[in-house]
DNA sequence: GACAATGTTACAGT
DNA sequence: CACTGTAACATTGT
């Protein structure tokens, strides 16, 4: 899920099914990917859901927010307490649900009382759950099925879950080092790409094209398949040191990156690995991709073959007649 | 079994 | 300091 078109799908969805909602309580099955005090979200509401590249933050109305990076393989799925599962949907939860939050629902509204009685109060510590995964917070049995929930999935498990006050969000090393993102014009707020940037950042630097397209404390948005597809619309070889590219070749894939990315929000994200929306369902971005995983197929423009390299420890397709 | 997979981060080396 | 390559994180699929 990974990159911005997927990971604004992701946050358009929980803006749409998620948002509203009061977090119940926090069950973690696994604990290795979560930080923070459960007890410091559960009863709060979910009221905004802002993405600053690929990552995603989701703010409580107590001044808390969940700081969210689902990396290669995580997903965040919702589910509504009376459509768990679906044909076509991941089903959940299953063995890769680490977290599950579990909201109020329509119908559902009373909170569940030995949540509070069993709860530690302001300032002490939180009981030992970390050191048994079994055990669930607050719900029973009974309780889940009355509610609906977000799952977080996640299959490698190099995805990251932050429970942070909401005005520190900043000052966590992810945010902290974001470049300007690519806009697609109705995401939220971090700082704008603009041509005019884009062209500076590419002229200070010597380094391949690719992976400074790539490089999310240079410009904040684009991983591999996109830049693969943006160079390729763009015809520039992506093994060409950023700052030899002409005011043309800049402009070129400027304006390729922010197709490209636009395309693969409309087609609801790239589902190459195990992404999925926030409902479960696949993208369908992967088969309209211009170039990344074609290797030994024919460029559609003139029937070269495919190649594919490793540039910047990353799988590299290109095509070696057009792209210059 | 070897290798690669939408990402980030830490570290060693140039 | 800037940049590069590599390993690591954990699991699946080819």
């Amino acid at each position: 899920m990974p990159e911005l078109p997927e990971v604004e799908t992701v946050r358009r969805g929980l803006e749409k099914y998620v948002v509203g909602h009061v977090i119940e309580c926090v069950e973690l099955r696994t604990t290795k990917q979560f930080t923070g005090n459960p007890k410091d979200i559960e009863g709060a509401t979910i009221i905004a859901a802002r993405r600053f590249g690929k990552g995603l933050v989701i703010d409580l109305s107590n001044n808390f927010s969940l700081a969210i990076h689902i990396k290669l393989t995580g997903q965040l799925i919702y589910r509504d307490a009376n459509i768990r599962n679906q044909k076509g949907r991941v089903e959940v939860p299953n063995t890769y649900t680490h977290v599950i939050f579990w909201l109020d629902d329509l119908g559902h509204s009373e909170r569940v009382r030995h949540i509070e009685k069993d709860s530690p109060r302001m300032g002490e510590e939180y009981p030992s759950i970390s050191k048994d995964p079994s055990i669930t917070l607050c719900f029973t049995q009974d309780d889940k099925r009355g509610h609906s929930a977000l799952f977080y999935n996640d299959i490698r498990q190099f995805g990251w879950i932050k429970v942070v006050p909401t005005d520190t969000i900043g000052e966590l090393p992810f945010f902290k080092g974001l470049g300007p993102e690519f806009s697609l014009g109705q995401d939220s707020g971090h700082t704008r790409m603009t041509e005019k940037l884009f062209g500076e950042i590419l002229s200070k630097s010597k380094t391949a094209i690719k992976p400074l397209l790539m490089d999310q404390a240079k410009m904040a948005g684009v991983g591999n398949i996109y830049a693969n597809d943006s160079l390729y619309v763009a015809r520039i070889d992506p093994k060409r040191p950023a700052n030899s590219l002409s005011d043309a070749e800049v402009k070129a894939l400027y304006n390729a990156v922010l197709q490209v990315l636009k395309k693969g929000l409309e087609e609801g994200g790239a589902s190459e690995l195990t992404f999925v929306n926030i409902l479960g369902e696949l993208g369908n971005y992967q088969n309209h991709s211009q170039i990344y995983g074609k290797n030994g197929e024919k460029c559609k423009r003139d029937q070269t073959i495919i190649q594919k390299i490793t540039l910047g420890g990353r799988g590299t397709y290109f095509c070696p007649n057009c792209q210059k």
